[in-house]
RNA sequence: GGAAGGGUGGCCGAGUGGUUAAUGGCAGCAGACUGUAAAUCUGCCCUCUAACGAGUACACAGGUUCAAAUCCUGUCCCUUCCA
C-alpha cells in the first residue's frame, strides 16, 4: 500500500477532464491510506463489442496509474444488459449473447486489457454483472426504479435531444443508467473511471449509492479521444479507430492519417512522452517550428511502441517511408501471388480480370472505374483500359499496383 | 381505441405522375499536388456487360396508368397528441 504522495495525487490528477466531486481524488485517497485498503476503481464494457482501441485506452492508462498506486481495478462485463438484447430501431436482429459467447468475449477483453493494464488477478478482477442483476426479481427492480425519475433521467443529453426530435427512446434504455449504477453497490466502488459521455451514467452509480446508505464513488471522467475523421469521437461504429491489437504497420499507418490539427490532441491523450516532451512538441506545432509530418512520424512511432514494441515500431516507420513516402516503386513490400491461380493456364488475360481476381471484394463495375481513373499500374506504368492484355509472367515477376494500398507481385513458382 | 405525421441509396436529407439510377451534404474510393494514408483541388461513388445495352432500387404486397418513389387499396413499422 503505497501513500498518496503529492507526487502521486499529481499524476492520478493529470489529464483527467471532469471529477465529481472536486477533489475527490484526493480525498478517496486519504480514505484509503487511514483504512489501509486499496480503492476499488471500477470500469464497465459492453461485452458485444469486444474490439478496443486507442479511445478506451485514454481511460485504461488513467487505470494503469491507479493500479501502479497500489490500488484494484474491478472490470465489470455487462453480460446482463447483453442478454436482454437491444431491440432499438434498426438492430433489431441483435440476438442474445449465449453463455459462451461472453465468456468468449471477456477473454477477448482480457487479452486487450493486458496491453495497457496488470492483469494480475490481485490488481485486476473481472465480474460479470448478470451475477446480481440476474438474481433480482420484479420486486427489487421497481425498488431501484423509485429511486430515479423520468426528469432525471430525461437531463442525460442523448435522451434529451432525442425526446425533443421525436426519436424513440425504449424503456429499457433509461434502465440503462441504473443498472449500470447498480453494479457500483454490488462491487462497493470508490472511483468509475469513463469517459465523458459516461458522466451521467457514472453520476446515478453514484447517487445510488448514497440512497443505499453508502458512501458514494467518485466519478473519473476523461476526455474523449477524437478519431481519424478529425469530428466524431472515436469509436467502432465510426470506423474511426485504432485499434489496440492492430497490426503495427496498420497502426503506423492510421496514426499518420489523423489531420494534423489534432496533434496537440494525440500528444496528450495518446503516446507516453514524457511531459516536458509534449509541452516542448506543442509549442513547436504553435509556432510552426516543426513539420506537422515529422511531428506524426514521432507520434505514430509512439503508439506502435505502446501495443507491440520498439523493434516493430521502428520497422513500421520504416515500412511506412518505403512504402508511401519513397518515390522509388522498386523496393516497395508486395504481396506475393502465385501467378498460375490467376491467369489458370492461360497466357495472357484482360486487365480487368486480373484485378478482380486479386481483389474479390470489390465488384467488377468499380473496378473498371478504378482502371479508367488510373488507379493501377504494372511494373510501375499506368494503364486506363480494362481491357488490356496482361501476360502471363515468366522469368521476371510482374509487379501490380491496385490503388494506394494494393500491392501485387505475381510470379511463377512452379516449373 | 381515436387523430395527425412519417418510412428514399452506408448515413443525413430533397423529390409528390414522365430525360429520375433519383438534387444536395457527410462518409468512402481514386487522381493531381504536397509535407503523410494531413490539408487543398478534381473525378468517381447499385450490379452485370468489351460495348450497344440490360437488370435491380425509394418499408412490404397488390392495383390504376402508355408511364409511379410520386396516385389508390391492404399490411408492417416509427413518432406525436388525445383516451
Amino acid at each position: 500500500m503505497t501513500h498518496p504522495s503529492a507526487k502521486t495525487l499529481d499524476e492520478l490528477n493529470r489529464g483527467v477532464a471532469i471529477q465529481t466531486p472536486p477533489n475527490g481524488i484526493r480525498t478517496k485517497l486519504e480514505e484509503a491510506k487511514k483504512a489501509n485498503r486499496p480503492l476499488v476503481v471500477k470500469l464497465g464494457f459492453d461485452p458485444t463489442a469486444p474490439d478496443l482501441h486507442l479511445g478506451h485506452a485514454v481511460v485504461l492508462r488513467k487505470m494503469r496509474q491507479f493500479q501502479n498506486a497500489g490500488h484494484k481495478l474491478v472490470v465489470i462485463i455487462g453480460d446482463f444488459t447483453a442478454r436482454i438484447g437491444d431491440p432499438t430501431g434498426r438492430n433489431k436482429a441483435r440476438p442474445p449473447l449465449s453463455e459462451e459467447a461472453v465468456q468468449e468475449n471477456a477473454k477477448t477483453y482480457l487479452d486487450q486489457l493486458s496491453k495497457v493494464l496488470d492483469t494480475d488477478t490481485s490488481r485486476l478482477e473481472v465480474r460479470f454483472n448478470a451475477e446480481w442483476l440476474g438474481k433480482m426479481n420484479f420486486t427489487d427492480v421497481v425498488k431501484l426504479l423509485s429511486k430515479a425519475t423520468v426528469a432525471q433521467l430525461l437531463q442525460r443529453e442523448d435522451f434529451n435531444k432525442r425526446y425533443a426530435n421525436n426519436i424513440p427512446i425504449g424503456m429499457h434504455e433509461m434502465l440503462y443508467p441504473l443498472m449500470q449504477g447498480y453494479d457500483s453497490i454490488a462491487i462497493n466502488a470508490d472511483i468509475e473511471m469513463g469517459g465523458t459521455d459516461q458522466l451521467f451514467n457514472c453520476l446515478v452509480g453514484r447517487a445510488l449509492q448514497e440512497g443505499d446508505g453508502k458512501p458514494g464513488q467518485i466519478v473519473v471522467s476523461m476526455p474523449l479521444l477524437v478519431g481519424l475523421d478529425g469530428k466524431e469521437k472515436m469509436s467502432k461504429s465510426h470506423n474511426n479507430y485504432i485499434g489496440l491489437t492492430e497490426e503495427p504497420n496498420q497502426m503506423y499507418g492510421k496514426a499518420m492519417s489523423i489531420p494534423d490539427h489534432l496533434l496537440p490532441n494525440y500528444l496528450d491523450l495518446a503516446t507516453d512522452f514524457s511531459h516536458d516532451t509534449i509541452v516542448d512538441l506543442k509549442e513547436q506545432l504553435g509556432a510552426g517550428t516543426a513539420n506537422p509530418m515529422e511531428v506524426k512520424k514521432l507520434i505514430a512511432e509512439n503508439i506502435v511502441k505502446q501495443y507491440h514494441d520498439e523493434e516493430s515500431a521502428k520497422a513500421a516507420a520504416a515500412f511506412f517511408y518505403n512504402q508511401f513516402q519513397n518515390k522509388a516503386a522498386d523496393e516497395k513490400n508486395y504481396e506475393s501471388i502465385d501467378a498460375s491461380t490467376v491467369f489458370e493456364g492461360e497466357t495472357s488475360i484482360n486487365l480487368i480480370d486480373l484485378c478482380a481476381k486479386l481483389q474479390p471484394d470489390v465488384s467488377r463495375t468499380q473496378m473498371r472505374r478504378l482502371i479508367s481513373s488510373s488507379a493501377v499500374s504494372l511494373n510501375g506504368e499506368k494503364l486506363s483500359d480494362p481491357l488490356q492484355k496482361v501476360e502471363c509472367p515468366k522469368e521476371v515477376e510482374l509487379k501490380l499496383r491496385i490503388g494506394k494500398r494494393g500491392f501485387f507481385a505475381l510470379t511463377t513458382n512452379a516449373k
